[in-house]
DNA sequence: TTCTTGTCACCTAGGTGTTAATAT
DNA sequence: ATATTAACACCTAGGTGACAAGAA
């Protein structure tokens, strides 16, 4: 069983139409689970095959997908491990870069900017060792999740400044740009303590107050 | 084959008599070599039944030891890996901690301090998942190496002052520390190319300056 | 006395959006 | 025009020895 860490949280994004930023050294995203098998994988595929461009304060189709790259999979850097060993804590793919670069060298994930994708985690049991397993190669059970609100438009620079400032309210290592005038700053805290009970409530168990997006 | 990271400098720590800070929390070492094989892990054996304490400027003995706790294993986090991988990088244990807290629960190498160690490093070749191997489980081919110039004494502060120098000169995360007078700080930094280029001379691949022992 | 602990300022390392410059 | 890049200030996260206080 599967269940996605801050689905308040994605589901603003996703309200606002998430983007994830990509850039040629490859930026990081964060999603978090809790799962009960052996080894974890995500793997991104294209939501349809249009490109998208931001105008007007919408997204709208301009014209037909580029070709894809073929795609990578990302294999979280914990695995194998035994389910008790994944359930013990959040997991998180913090690890895990998107990259516009076509020739990247360094393993991230190859995505177009401009076009949309929907991220899917794959848990996979690996047998025992024993002999028939590998032999015959027939015991690979694979299992996939999806969660439809961690849909995303992969962009060079973000193009909805409301995803800008969601992100920056949400993403500690932004705290930097979080504007916080003497006057304000009350004001600030109170709506932060308001999000991250709403965060809180629905997952007891993480008890820092953001979230990496 | 196994090769040490900065012999010069490890050879230098050796004269002084090495130190190593151990502490409830654990405190990171940080090795580096370079192997042929699959699988790589790390742990420390007493060099003798004794105590020590530093009186004197000299480490003198002081009766014999405290009963050593069940010696722990640290598996480098890249393991298991290729030959090939293993060799494309200079390999670092700089996830090892070590620590004085024998209820550690944190999986850190447990030492007590004023004893003497000798850390050795294990190479062990995993044998493609074929039956006959798991099951006979005979084909664990173990091999181990021993720098005797890593050889050191636990401590919960330095006692040697000149050892704290020479961590202050070759630990980049103690730069705060080195005194550079703008008088001084020629000779510095000369002294420091110094100490670089024999570093360099014994291992060309490494491009950083400074080493975390 | 001798050894250990906890806190601190000072670093490294690297993840953020911003911004101006550049590419397409 | 539109999209991308590269340098930047500002953060998080955590590794250093110094130092004063505490423990044995």
């Amino acid at each position: 069983r599967l269940i996605i860490e801050s689905k308040q949280l994605w589901d603003e994004f996703d309200q606002l139409g998430t983007e994830m930023i990509v850039t040629k050294a490859g930026r990081t995203t964060k999603y978090a689970q809790i799962l009960a098998t052996y080894m974890l994988m995500v793997d991104f595929v294209p939501l349809d095959d249009k490109r998208y461009r931001y105008a007007f304060y919408s997204w709208v189709v301009a014209g037909k997908a580029d070709p894809h790259c073929p795609g990578r999979v990302h294999v979280h850097p914990d695995s194998p491990q035994s389910g008790a060993s994944w359930m013990k804590n959040v997991v998180s793919f913090d690890k895990l870069k998107l990259t516009n670069n076509l020739l990247d060298e360094n393993g991230h994930i190859i995505l177009n900017s401009m076009h949309r994708y929907q991220p899917r985690i794959h848990c996979v049991y690996l047998p025992p060792p024993k002999c028939e397993d590998f032999i015959i190669g027939q015991t690979q059970n694979f299992r996939t999740f999806i969660f439809q609100e961690t849909k995303f438009i992969a962009v060079t620079a973000y193009q909805n400044h409301r995803i800008t400032q969601l992100k920056i309210a949400s993403n500690p290592f932004a705290k930097g740009f979080r504007d916080c005038d003497p006057e304000d700053c009350v004001a600030e805290v109170l709506s932060h303590l308001n999000s991250n009970q709403r965060l809180l409530r629905s997952h007891p168990r993480n008890g820092t107050s953001n979230t990496n997006i």
